[in-house]
DNA sequence: ATAATTAATAAGTATGAATTATCAAATTGA
DNA sequence: TCAATTTGATAATTCATACTTATTAATTAT
């Protein structure tokens, strides 16, 4: 009659929501079907809606059931996220920041954070992922990630984003290419050749600028290859199959027969930001963005 | 041993870190003071952490305590919030209707539709696409839209059409050309001109209909442009490359050196239908349907 | 046709959240 | 100083209800 929500019922409706079939839902449970099914149906009696569409043979979610599916996701990332915050403060520590990055933070603004927080506050905590950037702004919305690194300008509504390390482009070219530093003075030098350059969709923002670079110069690029890792970037330009044009910081960390050309004069700047919930109560988050001030 | 924590475990929590009482807090809740005490007790077994100080005669929040107050406030407004918002949507009080139209839908029944729905349902979203009639068929098929402004007397199975709008059938003429309406008695009266109509492709109904139009007057009109833009007709029109037959009400929203003959006496119309998916369960399609009843 | 799916229903069980009754410890008030 | 109160914690018991198993109706597949 007067029944109350319970969070097992949304674990329960997740795992129906996911599955769209009872008897599995069930079995990944360690539920029988039955009992999933009153569950199910009680909560729907709760929150007066209809959650599924049981039509003949087909389970599928309504508007509200769809809706609730992300709101559920949600609640139980945070649910998760509160428990283990909880555990951390009652031991000492002052808690647990989740941090996202793109691999080209790797080689500096992150390494001086995790510094930072070990001298200042050793007793937060912290784990790492690297992501590309629709994937950090979607964990970040679904409260899975506390932090993230990205190249991004705009970011969705209820998220904050700052930048915090301005690089300048390279170019990156075979070792025994013929031009060098010294005799760089314009792209348009290498305008005929293949480029290699990250995915569109691992950094539109990334794809964009080094575009306009090249518009600047009054060519369009032939994109020969594109990649989410530096390192195969890199690994194709030792190759000579192409040069590419990358954010200045990589050329430390790897060890590849390739010479990096800073091109200085260009206007455009490879801009890393910081994104994070905007409400986000995580208080060893706090600590993090004071330290990013100063960094 | 193997608890979960549940929803009734914070709103007893919460109760208790308000009063910092156990019997108060029970009163509160309605529940027994042992009750309270042993759930509580669970809870900080569960979460491995104690929440509350019992000094002598004294209850206080631990560290670990306060932040789970602060998150479970959070945590229960949004669950309220977001069980309210589920409640609207399973209503069709809040929601998304997704609507394709062809272009002459956009003179007359669809921004009716959509004053119709920001006065009574203003909480419901729309998204709205100009698409063929073939093209609206298939994105109702495949679920990318609920709702569908076609020209077609025949659906594939699964679908549903309703008339929503008659029209008369109207002669364009450039300007300056000899026949207006007070001599026009037939419209063989133009049967040696050349004529300029929608492609098949986009409205097959409205190509036959034009031809039979012509039929009853006992000619086959010599079809000389076909497009799919309104606007493109009546440019050519204007420049006298032919005549056109077209919905009366296509006459109003463009600024053409044309002029239009409203054929009355002609017994064809041109109908708009609306489509949608029989079993479409988007609750806020109903409302959309409910207006349309009523324009 | 028969067999094998599906989810829903019915009836019974057992877990555990509640109750009442009680306790020890602290506070209060003579 | 010693009852009289008050606190929260136990102990024993009750009772609600989340589960189980058994079964059914409705589809789909063979």
């Amino acid at each position: 009659m007067n029944y109350q929500i319970e969070l097992r019922h949304f674990v329960y409706f997740l795992a129906v929501a996911e599955e769209l079939h009872y008897r599995k839902a069930a079995e990944k449970l360690f539920i029988s079907q039955p009992g999933l099914s009153t569950q199910i149906k009680q909560m729907e009696e709760i929150l007066g809606t209809q959650l599924f569409v049981r039509d003949k043979k087909k389970v599928s979610l309504t508007p509200a059931g769809e809706f609730l599916k992300k709101e559920v996701e949600f609640i139980l990332n945070h649910l998760d996220q509160t428990k283990k915050q909880v555990k951390l403060i009652g031991d000492g520590q002052l808690g647990e920041v989740r941090i996202g990055f793109l691999g080209s933070a790797m080689q500096n603004v992150v390494p001086n954070l995790l510094l930072g927080l070990k001298e200042k506050y050793p007793t937060v905590h912290t784990t790492l992922e690297e992501l590309s950037n629709r994937a950090q702004i979607n964990a970040i919305l679904t409260d899975r990630l506390d932090l993230g690194f990205v190249r991004l300008s705009r970011v969705p509504k209820g998220l904050d984003v700052k930048p915090v390390f301005e690089d300048t482009f390279s170019l990156v070219l075979p070792e025994d290419h013929p031009l060098d530093a010294k005799h760089f003075k314009n792209i348009n030098q290498v305008a005929d050749e293949d480029f290699i350059l990250f995915s569109q969709d691992y950094s539109p923002m990334y794809y964009d600028t080094v575009l306009s670079i090249c518009e600047d110069s009054g060519f369009v690029p032939h994109v020969s290859h594109k990649s989410v890792h530096a390192q195969t970037i890199f690994k194709l330009v030792e190759n000579k199959l192409g040069i590419a044009i990358v954010p200045t910081t990589l050329q430390y960390g790897f060890q590849m027969k390739v010479k990096f050309i800073e091109m200085k004069k260009i206007k455009q700047r490879a801009v890393l930001s910081m994104v994070w919930k905007t409400d986000n109560r995580n208080p060893a988050l706090q600590k993090c963005m004071d330290l990013l001030q100063k960094l």
